[in-house]
DNA sequence: TTGACACATGCCAATATCGGCATATGATGC
DNA sequence: GCATCATATGCCGATATTGGCATGTGTCAA
């Protein structure tokens, strides 16, 4: 096989690439949301986060890619549950930043701390959006 | 009907529309990742994390897009930090989910719990496989 | 077998991505 | 002024997504 001559043009990567980019899609968190109070078929998921049944098979496969979800045969029915241990690792990721938003810079706190520094020392400023 | 009369088709998303989506890409959470060592102009991040200036300056706008970064101009660079309290409410929304990622099902817990849910009650149901 | 139901998949059009390269904007310094 | 460094942006091609609709596969029940 000719190795992948041309990486060279990647666009956005794919969905099922990872857990981070399954969750990017709204509606695919909505239906992990919805299976956290159990397991569903596709239709019951479909009909209650409103959108068509081919639509929620489509967002079940990639979910099921990147192993957030399982399914069970049952009779006609496949039901779908949760695998939440995908979200781990993002959760721990995240988690990596917790002791930074304390200290969000919004606009505001940036505003203040700007006066209080001012307070102590002489006015100096550069700060901006 | 002036009015978007075809919103029909929506590709994916937008980079820039959430939190969920900017994160999304490695590199982008690589750059942050780099930024909690402190506030960095654009062409250390682009060397550092071995991508062009270019493309270092479009990720870093995405980030800024939602708020995920701010930066401080100093003379001709401008530097770059985290402000990571965007990152908040998908740690919130990500551990919504702690509870079940103990229980994750492999086959394996699936089975043990079959078999005492069957210990415990009729062999009543639907259930199957 | 035939029909009904549940679900998956294929194709389409529209969109937005990402990387590479060139270029524009902006501030600094001579 | 002009050159230089730092950064942003524009255009390109390639790719993959999303929604809608139609259709295929598979299961159950008369």
């Amino acid at each position: 096989m000719p190795i992948s001559a041309y990486d060279a043009c990647m666009a956005r990567a794919a969905t099922t690439s990872d857990a981070f980019n399954a969750i990017a899609e709204p509606q695919r968190r909505d239906i992990l949301v919805l299976l956290r109070s159990g397991e569903r078929p596709v239709t019951a998921l479909a009909r209650d986060l409103r959108m068509t049944q081919p639509q929620a098979s489509k967002h079940l496969r990639v979910l099921r890619q990147v192993g957030l979800v399982r399914f069970r045969e049952a009779g006609k029915q496949r039901l779908y549950g949760l695998d939440a241990g995908g979200l781990r690792p993002i959760h721990e990721w995240v988690g990596g930043f917790e002791q930074f938003w304390g200290e969000t810079f919004d606009r505001l706190d940036q505003y203040v701390q700007a006066l209080q520094q001012a307070k102590q020392e002489a006015p100096r400023d550069d700060d901006e959006q």
